[in-house]
DNA sequence: GCTTGAAATTTCAGACTTGAAAAATTTTGC
DNA sequence: GCAAAATTTTTCAAGTCTGAAATTTCAAGC
């Protein structure tokens, strides 16, 4: 008998998560072993590294997907290491700017290629069609 | 200049990572909402009904790819609310099973089917050629 | 038997995360 | 102008998560 198509798509799920978390771990465990970091901080410098003109607090948590307090916490323990600098807005006193400080910034250079090639490790089984058909496929979900 | 291979390999897990993200934020606030329970309290009662004859506490952990810690708490959590029962192993008292209960059994059998519609939801822009592509390649990342 | 090492679980400190509430500021509608 | 609503960030309590250390028990070799 054939899954409905809801069982399906929950085993995709599934599987799905399954990957992601094993990816993660073992991204994770790299950070933390070779570079003494941990992955939240990594994630807030490569959105810092990618927008060099600063981001609001807001924006950044958009962009990672977290919540403004944990964007706030994560901030404040870079910037208490002098990898980040906070800025108040001129014209909204609401807002503060984020960015990278020369520190950060050369920081995360080093850390970038090795990523990319731990990142290109751990997904070494995809042939390059699976790298197009998985990009095409999981650009489709959001819309 | 780095392999462009690797570049698309680091575009794709954060592709990936985004959508993964974003479909468990959706399920977390459905949980949340809708249950009044959260996605590591789910997880945790999703393996169990999986496995009813109940788990040991390192084969949860590994089942979840969590830390033992982490389950400990978590099953502590779930244990003192009713819904989970510890049960000393008679042959290694080293060992611990865990298996739900019949108001955990219940609460998750009410669950399940909710949760599947959701995650059908999120996933709804997948078609069906879309789940065996994506579920082939993920196959292929663990090997 | 005894000792050494391995295995299962819990405990612990510290970091991460959420969602709600609070504080400060800006915008909007009148 | 001004009150009410909305926006931005931080604070807070509670839950989640990790990795290392501690505890207890079992297994293996001598």
């Amino acid at each position: 008998m054939s899954d409905p198509l809801s069982k399906r798509r929950l085993k995709m799920w599934i599987r799905l998560l399954g990957v992601t978390r094993a990816a993660e771990g073992e991204l994770r465990e790299f950070l933390r072993v070779k570079h003494a970091t941990t992955l939240p901080r990594f994630d807030v410098m490569a959105a810092l590294y990618r927008k060099r003109e600063g981001v609001t607090m807001s924006e950044l948590s958009r962009m990672l997907l977290v919540s403004n307090g944990n964007a706030t916490t994560v901030v404040d323990r870079l910037e208490a290491d002098g990898l980040v600098r906070r800025t108040p807005s001129e014209t909204d006193r609401r807002t503060v700017f984020v960015a990278l400080t020369p520190e950060g910034f050369a920081q995360f250079e080093g850390l970038a290629a090795e990523h990319e090639a731990e990142v290109a490790r751990v997904f070494a089984g995809l042939s390059e069609a699976d790298l197009d058909a998985m990009t095409d496929i999981l650009k489709r979900v959001g819309s």
